[in-house]
RNA sequence: CGGGGCGUGGCGCAGUCCGGCAGCGCAUCUGCUUUGGGAGCAGAGGGCCACAGGUUCGAAUCCUGUCGCCCCGACCA
């Protein structure tokens, strides 16, 4: 196991190596999807099972929709084809023919198989969602229509990073459609509400909610809102986001329903989604130099035993002690795991879960037995204390509790110390030609003075936050007046 | 897609300039001794040197092309 570089010194080879040294993920043969193991695959299904329980909830129901989508229907609506055309797979052929290249067995497209409609591989769902939802919806009585799905969706990348943009991801789509413009936009803002939620309590990283300024909208949209969060190197990562799709899709499928005054009408639409890049946020928020660093509520193994003994008979008093305690401990934290491999020694068994990012580590030996205790180890502090055996379930709770709060307040105070309020162009440019971080600043909305601060600085406005409030001031670029401060910082 | 760097057992690398038996460390396997922070000794296995052409008596090494990875730009969740 090569060491992991230092964050200090080179970030982005950091988090490549936490994901390797946790065995996350890794790339694959094909340029641009990742193949995700085990370790990293857990994390994937604890955040669905919490947002799927979540969307249930809230009345959405899951469905699947196809993969493959005919070319024709993704030229349906004029700005959703313009962003995603530049992104797309493209599906030509139905059969493979063996061939022989250079004396060698090979296979290339039979020609005769050419398809006569060619066919895209989903970039996103909502064309063929609403090709649907054009049966579905026929009366007001129908609405609203609320569907989430998970699924994997491609985006043919330039440049690709293990779960922050790889080529095929996996993520949940949710799409409803509405009576009313108002039942649209507060639906947008209730999954908007979700996915911060779910950030702050699951993953215990605070984010900043908000709509995109127009040149940052989903391609269709009427309005996208974003959760953004501060990563360790003070850059901003998109977490999360939800679209007003206003009537564009309804209107590209015409999705038209009748009203109780027997009207047709253009139904109301949203979609939001979360993908698997919420790992490499999660990663780049809370790991450190030793290796993943997981918030309790994710991990699926919480509490991790290892076990130390020499002889046969320590072995078997430590181990059966170790089974009571995993016993004792499974209605607070699940699943206890026994680390009892023989060929490994506890020194290394402790390095490997902390690389993996185990919450918490129980020591116990002899002596610990002995005494009636178990050494614990938390490693969002690396703190190691011996703590008694009697109500040990009470004091592993109150532990996870515990560093669940502490890794959200540590990732909250990290972001307020790394934030700034700023008046000038000249502190702007002071600020990101140093540590970078966020800044709240006032923009005067013009897509081009928004583009100029990019050219110049590779600072975006990531969103215009919810709890901005009214002021005058002017632009911080241009000096043109403004009303609001929005969020600035550098993007992945 | 442009600029730069790099592809050699699972991982990290040396060897490439100047062609001549494919090496080192870690990991793996076996045995013995060990076990409270990444154990020691002895032995063993594992590589089409990214791929495809070419030059040569002989290529990891030289030439041409392709692919992949990393970094920096343009594009994006």
């Amino acid at each position: 196991m090569a060491d992991i570089t230092k964050r200090s010194e080179d970030y982005s080879r950091w988090y490549l190596d936490v994901i390797q040294a946790a065995e996350l993920a890794e790339n694959s043969p094909v340029r641009g999807s990742m193949v995700i193991r085990p370790t990293g695959f857990a994390i994937w299904e604890s955040i669905q099972r919490t947002l799927d329980d979540k969307f249930k909830e809230l009345g959405h129901v899951n469905a699947y929709f196809p993969l493959l989508i005919p070319k024709s229907f993704l030229a349906k609506e004029a700005q959703h084809v313009e962003g995603f055309a530049k992104e797309c797979a493209i599906v030509t052929h139905s059969r493979l023919k063996s061939t022989t290249k250079d004396g060698k067995p090979s296979v290339e497209p039979d020609p005769d198989s050419k398809l006569e409609e060619e066919l895209i591989i989903r970039p996103t769902s909502e064309t063929i969602i609403w090709d649907q939802f054009r049966k579905w919806i026929m009366s007001y009585r129908d609405l609203p229509v609320l569907i989430n799905q998970w699924a994997n969706v491609m985006r043919w990348e330039m440049r690709t990073r293990l779960f922050l943009r790889t080529s095929e991801f996996l993520w949940q789509e949710g799409h409803t459609a509405h009576a009313t413009a108002k039942e649209a936009r507060d639906e947008t803002l209730q999954m908007l509400e979700v996915y911060r939620w779910f950030a702050e309590e699951y993953l215990a990283m605070p984010v900043i909610t908000g709509p995109k300024t127009p040149r940052e909208r989903f391609a269709g949209a009427v309005e996208t809102f974003s959760i953004e969060a501060m990563m360790q190197d003070n850059k901003a990562l998109q977490a999360g986001t939800s679209h007003d799709l206003g009537q564009n899709f309804a209107k590209a499928f015409d999705v038209k329903y009748q009203t109780a005054e027997e009207t047709q009408e253009y139904v109301w639409a949203t979609s939001w989604g979360v993908s698997t890049r919420l790992i490499g946020a999660l990663i780049m928020c809370h790991s450190d130099d030793k290796g993943l660093v997981l918030p309790p509520k994710v991990a699926q193994r919480k509490v991790v035993i290892v076990p130390i003994y020499r002889s046969d008979e320590e072995k078997e008093l430590v181990l059966n002690k170790a089974k009571e305690i995993a016993e004792q401990l499974k209605p607070v934290a699940g699943f206890v795991h026994i680390d009892d491999r023989d060929k490994m020694r506890p020194g290394w068994k402790f390095g490997e879960w902390e690389r993996k990012g185990i919450p918490i580590r129980l020591e116990l030996g002899p002596r610990d037995v002995g005494n009636n205790e178990t050494v614990m180890a938390t490693r969002h502090d690396c703190n190691k204390t011996s703590v008694s055996l009697d109500g040990l379930a009470e004091t592993i709770s109150e532990a996870l509790d515990r560093m669940q709060k502490e890794l959200f307040e540590t990732a909250l105070k990290r972001r307020e110390e790394n934030t700034h309020i700023l008046e000038t162009w000249e502190e702007f440019t002071t600020l990101y030609n140093a540590e970078g971080g966020f800044s709240y600043c006032h923009h005067c909305g013009e897509t081009e003075c928004e583009e100029s601060i990019q050219d110049e600085t590779k600072v975006t406005i990531r969103n215009i936050p919810l709890h901005s409030e009214d002021e005058e001031g002017s632009c911080i670029r241009c000096g043109k007046p403004s009303k609001k401060r929005v969020l600035f910082a550098q993007a992945y």
